[in-house]
Order: C-alpha cells, then sequence, then structure tokens
DNA sequence: GGCAATAAGTTCTAAAAAGCAACTAATCCC
DNA sequence: GGGATTAGTTGCTTTTTAGAACTTATTGCC
C-alpha cells in the first residue's frame, strides 16, 4: 500500500509527475518565477503558506531533480538561498500554458491576477500553443500520435491503446524530420 | 487540519491546480487524449492502473470542472462513457510541454516514449513556447510580470514580491495592446 | 561580547488522501 | 434465465499533508 510512483510508466507526464505533480510543487516553482528565480526558505513559507516540514521535503525533490539548487547568499556562509538552474527556468511554457488555460475558461475573472510582459516592447505575451514545424498553432484534432521505440517510430492506429499490441508492421516509414534535435 | 485548497489565492495557477493538480488528474487527462479524447472508466482503469475510489472521485472532479463529460455510449442506453469538452482538449498546450521539457533534460532516453506529428503533413510538431506579439519565443529573462487588478494593471518592481504593498504609483500607463482578447 | 530575533529546518500528532481488496447493483450477451 | 462485465461503493490500512512546538545556528543590535 505505498503511494504509487509513476516512476516506471514508459511515458515522460508520467515521470514529470513524481517531479512537479505533487501537491504544491507547481505552486512553489511558480513562486520561484514570480521571485526573478531565485527565493529563500521563509519567503516560500510566508508567500505560499505551506507547512514548514512540506516545504523541506518538496524542495528537496525538487533539488534533487535539479530543477532548483541550493546556492550560499554570501561567499563562505553558511546562509542559504534556493534558485531556479536552466531546467527549472524552462518550465515556464508550462507554467504560462496552465496559467492561460485557466484564463481562457474561467468564468468569473477575479481581482489580482499576473500578467506577462515582453520586456523589449512592453507588449503582452501571446497564447501557448503546440505549433506543426512551420509554427502555425494546432488543435487537438489535427494530431496523431506515434510510439517511439528503439526499433523505430510506430503509428498508434487503434484505441484503447495497447503498447504491447503493436507488431513491426506498424512502423512507420518517415524520413528523417525529426524537429527535435535528439539522438533517440 | 484540512488538506490545502489553492481556491482562495488570487492566482490563476492555485485555482488550476484544485482541477489538475492532483495526484492522478495529469495522468487521466493524458490518457483521455491518447484514447482519442474518449474512455470508459475500466478502461481509464487498466491503462493506469489507478484504484476504483480513486479513479471515481477524479472523474467527478474533472467532470464538475468541465473538462470531461459523461456521455451515454448509446441512445438512451445506461452504460457511459467520458470524453474530453472543448476545455478539455484545451489542455492539449498543457500536456504537450510538461511531456517536451521532460524529454529536453531526461537524461537516458528510455524506451516507448511518446511522440505526436502533424495529421495533415506527418511531420513532428515543433516545440511548445511562450511568444510574444509577433509569435517569437520568449525565455523567462525576457519577461516581466504585472498584475491586473480592477483599477488597472501594475508592474511588478520589487522581490520579493508583495501584492499587498503595491500602490496607485505603480499602475502602468499602457496602451491597449492586449492580446488576449478578454473582457477584463 | 551578550542577547534577543531570525532562519531553516526537525519532530510530533492528527486529519485527510491514496491504495487495495471485497462487495454490489445494474446491464449485457448468449 | 444465468454468467460475465461494468461502474462503481464500502471498509480497512498505509502514506501524505497540516499545523504547531521544538531545535540549532546565525545575525542584528546595543
Amino acid at each position: 500500500m505505498v503511494k504509487k510512483s509513476f516512476s516506471d510508466m514508459a511515458c515522460s507526464l508520467a515521470q514529470s509527475m513524481d517531479v512537479i505533480g505533487e501537491w504544491w510543487s507547481m505552486l512553489i516553482v511558480r513562486d520561484f518565477f514570480v521571485g526573478g528565480g531565485r527565493r529563500r526558505f521563509e519567503q516560500l513559507r510566508d508567500s505560499l503558506g505551506i507547512s514548514r516540514n512540506i516545504l523541506t521535503e518538496r524542495l528537496r525533490t525538487l533539488t534533487d531533480a535539479g530543477v532548483i539548487e541550493k546556492v550560499p547568499l554570501q561567499e563562505g556562509g553558511r546562509r542559504y538561498a534556493y534558485q531556479l538552474t536552466d531546467k527549472g527556468r524552462d518550465l515556464l511554457p508550462v507554467i504560462v500554458s496552465i496559467i492561460q488555460w485557466w484564463e481562457r475558461w474561467e468564468q468569473e475573472p477575479g481581482e489580482g491576477y499576473m500578467n506577462m510582459r515582453d520586456r523589449q516592447r512592453g507588449e503582452e505575451i501571446g497564447q501557448v500553443s503546440v505549433p506543426n514545424s512551420r509554427g502555425e498553432p494546432l488543435q487537438y484534432g489535427d494530431l496523431f500520435m506515434t510510439l517511439r521505440t528503439p526499433r523505430g517510430e510506430m503509428k498508434i492506429r487503434e484505441w484503447p491503446l495497447d503498447f504491447r499490441s503493436l507488431s513491426e508492421d506498424d512502423l512507420l516509414d518517415l524520413p528523417g524530420d525529426s524537429l527535435n534535435a535528439k539522438a533517440s
């Protein structure tokens, strides 16, 4: 009766949930963004109203995952701050897409919502979307999903999906058109 | 000692966490995407390995929030399926941005990861990013944050941020350059 | 330098949520 | 009609969260 970990699922989303999917994690990350990328323990506590023990645990998880790092405040000192790493700052599209999703569908826009603007030109940022290879926004219906395996890429033809039922015949005959420069 | 709800925080992210931020919620939504937008109770259970009572509760939360809806499988029948609503399908950028974030930073790419391609042209989708008003991708450092209030929009000048300390002097003198067509 | 205040936790206890298995009621298939 | 399937519900145990008190080291201040 252990709380289930998602880390054994062959799915990037499941993997990431063990890091950023726990209660408070996302809000802690948001607070780092609001705080210019750097926050101290009591700052986070005051700002979020989170319990100390939970905050301790979350900061450890995020640190272990390389989302934040602990840095000494002054040279050689023993007082620390936590700050976003490059990996942590790279969560920007995740945070912004969630905020924008909520605001697109929220019935009564309350008070004091956060907004973001382009530093160079002062204009509001645009909506985060899933782009095709030309950068044009795609909707869910415009996509199909595939499964990348060491043997190649397979089109998922049938629903419900059973990964184990996929055969060699499902292998896609695709040109090397990968946009994502990844050694797969 | 009630579990804290984020719904009283004046932050869109906090609000949304009550809906999609709980353990399993995101993976359930992902499974709907994988399942072509529609899934049945036992399908979700088998696919995810989630407990029945937890699944029941999450489906209710997601239904109440309008992310999914319960529909009869045949006309007048009493057997149902759950399917994504427009609001649910609009979570696509959230799901994809999390998956892409994980894959950008994951050290050892495992087996069987999911991928998405443009249905029209077969090409891989691009990376989800936060765009400026011209559609050019922005990084965290290219942004500044503001607070939208009923009285106007305020620039957040100081870190750490204390919402309550913001004065009328902080009001931005901005032209009506909002990209997001929202009646605020 | 001494002392109160602060910072960053740790430890304790209680409540809530998650996990598991067994049970149930309705429906479908033959 | 009867067995299997579906979509839960109920009961119990473990884990997580919440809140508060306690701890240790540092820091500002006189």
